[in-house]
DNA sequence: GGCATATAGATGACATGACAATCAAACGGG
DNA sequence: CCCGTTTGATTGTCATGTCATCTATATGCC
């Protein structure tokens, strides 16, 4: 039988402990995501995608990026920001302009309405993450939580191969 | 004009610190999310779906549950997993069942080859997390993360009203 | 110049998940 | 017993994201 199963019914796991953090650990990513993206949209209508994509534009004085470089930049895949942009140039909070340099590539511009709307939009969002997230944890708390993040990023980064 | 721009081109933002801390955050919960549903995917050919509702459905010693009671287990929508389980079914991993005691009611029954599945997938993916994770952390910055997540889950699910 | 190859981006097909609407069985008051 | 309401689950629709594929332009080698 192809069947494989040390426990009928138990699947091997981690320790009691490390199993309760890791638990707690999903169970924060899970519900912080979905509730972020829930208040992006009610408040600014706004996907956190939308939400990424408008912040990287607005991060560049001239308001337009080559599309591979925002690509890099947000670590999207080229594709995925293709559809996006599509899609929010359809919702005029972006445009597609030429690339007179090179034929093949394309600028993503900022609209004046999408400056606006992540105007509007930045504000309460950061006030959201405050509510749900920072003031929840002591600053020296909330700083570790950022340097066994970054810890970890970088792991992962590197385990990527 | 309806412009809000305080800063032009500059949305107003966290301290520099926060600011870091933050951004540390939400990569490395992009980036492990990334690399879990990859690894799941390449090592066993389950989405972290199929792997949730697997895992919850070896978690009781009968292998069904119902519907509701299921959605609730693992905090979902009711048309999430509806949608969910009939992919699944589809390709033999569970079977609904019919409910004799409420004729609307239907169960969720792990199958033999889901069991199979599950209990091949199980152990891959915790090697996965111990790799990504637990090995990079010290077992006292790992109870902390889960400290911190808990505490982070909690005030976010008091704050859902 | 002329063609092979690489690069920028677009597109199509499909899986996933949220939301709203729907359907059917169970319940409860009269 | 009958009808309105509630409850358990399904379905349709739409936005998102991945992967594979396709198109067009640029580049390099001869």
């Amino acid at each position: 039988m192809t069947d494989t199963e040390p426990d009928p019914g138990a699947v091997p796991w981690l320790s009691a402990e490390e199993q309760h953090s890791w638990r707690a650990f999903v169970r924060m990513h899970l519900k912080l995501s979905a509730r972020l993206a829930a208040d992006l949209q009610a408040q600014s209508g706004l996907s956190p995608a939308d939400f990424e994509v408008l912040v990287a534009l607005t991060d560049v004085p001239e308001g337009r990026v080559r599309f591979q470089d925002l690509a890099k930049g947000i670590d999207w895949e080229q594709s995925r920001l293709s559809h996006q942009i599509r899609r929010m140039a359809k919702r005029d909070l972006v445009a597609r302009e030429e690339c007179e340099e090179d034929g093949r590539g394309a600028y993503v511009a900022i609209s004046g309405h999408g400056r606006a709307v992540i105007g509007a939009a930045a504000p309460k969002h950061v006030a959201t993450v405050r509510r749900l997230v920072l003031d929840g944890l002591t600053p020296e708390e909330f700083a570790e939580l950022g340097r066994l993040s970054a810890k970890l990023a970088d792991r992962i980064d590197r385990a990527e191969p």
